[in-house]
RNA sequence: GGCCCCGUCGUCUAGCGGCCUAGGACGCCGCCCUCUCAAGGCGGUAGCGAGGGUUCGAAUCCCUUCGGGGCUACCA
């Protein structure tokens, strides 16, 4: 039997990255089997589906190199509804299911409990219409055989008859999620463990619906610094987001996939055919962890500087090119020197930015600092002037003996001259800086700040 | 409230009865290097939630307890 899994987001406008992690999981698992991948949009939730959302999985997809073409979809869950709405009238003609018209305030207003779950009122009023209800075992047990948690195990007589159809005949998630998978014959469901309470009832379905459960793997939530899941609400979920200030897709792969699980040896940055490798399902570790940001960026630095300097530069394009006069074969002569400085792609910008606009803007603190010793400008302007060759050395050398004369350490003598051409007290080494930025500029800048 | 899951440094993890006076990574701190800032090098900080067992021996097995989380819709 060739094994099959699946990646069933539904559209909401932005791809969560615990649902990265949940896509490169299964990625991963069919990789190894010699499976196959299903995408399938879960649209029916008509409140959360646009075609553009669907758009942006497929691109948030792509890059993590779960390219289009390479895998089985986009299936819609809504073009299964034919399949949803005979799997329903099955349960219903078997006794499985039976129709109800109660609404939740029925149910507590009879049972006098606001947590009790269904009551099972409508079970004999033989209705033929209202929403349809799954009639669950009153005794026995159900135990979940999961990959990554053991068997948990649920006494059936605590799980209610649960809402398989809404009113209109429409099948609700429990019941069009299971009636999805046996369609596409799926094998492994692979998904995250909010889901894990939902799965007695699914398996219940499975087995109604005269098929053999899939093998479950319930992987641990991604929760943020109070331990609470990550939420679109309150949280920096979006993949998009972290793609657009720079995170390279390699770092964030070879991150997302360390959460709950560790490569062998006392490695975590691994290529990510050797992850494709050496990853496990059973070697899972079931606790919630920790996106931890700070962690993301220092791969990410890794992997920056990791780079090609090639790379690198492309790379950095999508950010440079927003800036007004941006030239490559310029950045080109710097780029080895921003590389180890910055952690994100983003950054580069205020790394760079000084040797294309025509002049910096001054950060105020920094110069309120370096202004201290921005009485030796004259006389670095001067002796600036005099040379005959612009470059790093020279100027440097020139720097030192201007600072001796006012008896300035080139720590301090560098400081006013740093902000006033680049308008930072920090960035890259200055006397490079002001060897690519030029004779011209660069005494441009000193005298408009000498004054 | 009920059900279920989880519990090793602040964080992510290694560990699957002796190799552990618990290893690595991020963070943090210090030192070195140094024109700023990084990068790099070196060193340091810090943990088996608690209590009982089982065993010659427990981070590893069992029980209890405490703590955290998830679910609990005619959403997915």
């Amino acid at each position: 039997m060739t094994v099959r899994v699946r990646f069933a987001p539904s559209p909401t406008g932005m791809f969560h990255v615990g649902g990265a992690r949940s896509a490169l999981q299964n990625w991963i698992f069919a990789k190894q089997h010699h499976g196959v991948f299903v995408l399938r949009i879960e649209d029916t939730d008509t409140a959360r589906n646009r075609p553009e959302w669907t758009e942006g999985i497929l691109s948030a997809l792509d890059w993590l190199g779960i390219s289009r073409g390479s895998y089985e979809g986009p299936l819609f869950q809504s073009a299964y509804a034919g399949e949803q709405a005979k799997a329903i009238r099955g349960l219903l003609d078997d006794g499985r299911a039976y129709y109800c018209t109660c609404t939740r305030d029925d149910v507590v207003e009879r049972t006098g409990n606001k947590h009790a779950g269904y009551d099972g009122f409508c079970r004999d009023r033989g209705l033929t219409s209202g929403a349809i209800r799954f009639r669950t075992a009153d005794e026995g047990t159900t135990t979940v055989v999961d990959v990554i948690r053991g068997e948990p195990t649920f006494e059936n007589r605590l799980i209610e008859d649960f809402v398989i159809a809404r009113g209109d005949g429409s099948a609700v998630f429990l019941l069009a999620n299971v009636v999805d998978d046996i369609t596409m014959g799926i094998t492994h469901v692979i998904r995250a463990e909010e889901h894990l309470p939902n799965t007695p009832k699914q398996q219940m379905l499975w087995e109604a619906l005269g098929q053999k459960p899939p093998v479950w793997a319930h992987v641990p939530v991604v929760v943020n610094e109070k331990r609470q899941k990550l939420s679109k609400r309150r949280d920096k979920v979006a993949l998009e987001a972290y793609r657009d200030e720079g995170y390279l897709a390699a770092a964030m792969k070879n991150y997302l996939m360390l959460l709950g699980w560790a490569p062998s040896g006392d490695r975590e940055i691994v290529p990510w055919d050797v992850i494709e490798r050496e990853f496990r399902l059973e070697d899972v570790n079931p606790s919630p962890a920790f996106f931890d940001e700070k962690k993301l960026r220092a791969f990410n630095g890794e992997y920056i500087r990791a780079l090609p300097l090639e790379e690198f530069i492309d790379a950095c394009e999508p950010w440079l090119t927003t800036i007004p006069g941006y030239d490559r074969d310029v950045f080109a002569r710097v780029a080895e020197l921003a590389q180890t400085r910055i952690a994100l792609l983003s950054e580069i910008v205020s790394n760079v930015d000084f040797l294309f606009v025509d002049r910096p803007t001054i950060d105020e603190a920094a110069w309120a600092k370096a202004s201290k010793d921005a009485h030796i400008l004259p006389a670095v302007i001067e002796a600036f002037e005099r040379l005959s060759t612009w470059d790093a050395t020279t100027l440097k050398d020139t720097l030192v003996a201007v600072g001796e004369t006012h008896e300035l350490k080139l720590g301090k003598a560098q400081a006013p001259v740093r902000v006033a051409v680049t308008g930072r007290s920090i960035g890259l080494p200055l006397f490079e800086s002001l060897e690519v930025l030029g004779r011209e500029r660069t005494l441009a800048r000193l005298t408009a700040l000498a004054a």
